[in-house]
DNA sequence: ACAAGGATCCTCT
DNA sequence: GAGGATCCTTGTT
């Protein structure tokens, strides 16, 4: 037996709950999958969010209740699934990124095109077609009984983060901040090779100060 | 009414 | 590593 989030979880910073989202389950009809990636766009101001020019028809949802799905098409391809954050009237939310399989195997295989294996699940793109989930599931609400619910999972007992993933229109600040979360170690997360575990930056900086020869350490970056 | 460009993925080199 | 697919949203004329 498994416990749906409350509508009350969705009602903070998204920053935060984007970190509590790791390891979270997504139910969707038979299929189940686990949360391991995540990016937060956050309000107010942040100029890589879809909320940056203010309210839309497409983003309406976003500044909607939290707890409701956001779906949009992407490169006129791709639904990618975000869920609505912080309060009614701010553009708020969680970007679904990347997720491991718990349940319904045969059904994500069976929706998928192109190679399997490691790749299955991470990227955004490849989460809604696992979840079958596609525009008309935007505002649906996650915290009640449905086709997408959102349920307790196992939290992850590391966090990595580093800069979002194809924002490169966005301010120099908003590019950098490290508002991409995933669990630490996991493969079910896509790129990699730009997150950092939480406490080692501080380790790295030290290592790559050593090798410069322990003269002028750049400053850190982000 | 028009033009531009995008919170991606896959294939091929 | 580069490029094409593909179409809707948005801002501008």
């Amino acid at each position: 037996m498994s416990h749906l989030l409350p509508q009350s979880f969705y009602a903070r910073d998204a920053l935060t709950v984007a970190e509590e989202l790791l390891g979270q389950h997504i139910h969707a009809g038979d299929v189940v999958l686990r949360i391991t990636e995540v990016e937060a766009y956050r309000h107010p101001g942040d100029s890589a969010s879809h909320c940056r020019m203010g309210r839309t028809p497409r983003n309406a949802p976003m500044w909607g209740p939290p707890g409701h799905a956001y779906v949009y098409l992407c490169y006129g391809i791709h639904n990618l699934l975000n869920f609505v954050t912080d309060r009614e009237g701010e553009g708020a939310a969680v970007l679904i990124r990347s997720c491991e399989p718990v349940r319904g195997l045969p059904t994500v295989l069976a929706r998928r095109r192109g190679p399997n294996a490691p790749v299955l699940l991470t990227g955004p793109g490849k989460v809604t077609t696992a979840l079958a989930v596609d525009l008309t599931f935007t505002g649906r609400p996650l915290f009640v009984p449905g086709p997408l619910e959102v349920h307790e999972g196992e939290a992850p007992s590391r966090i990595a983060r580093g800069p979002r993933v194809g924002v490169g229109y966005a301010e120099l600040e908003h590019q950098r901040a490290p508002w991409r979360l995933a669990i630490a170690d996991c493969p079910w997360v896509s790129q990699r090779a730009t997150l950092v575990p939480d406490g080692e930056r501080a380790a790295r900086q030290l290592s790559r100060a050593a090798r410069a020869g322990g003269r002028s350490a750049r400053p850190a970056r982000g």
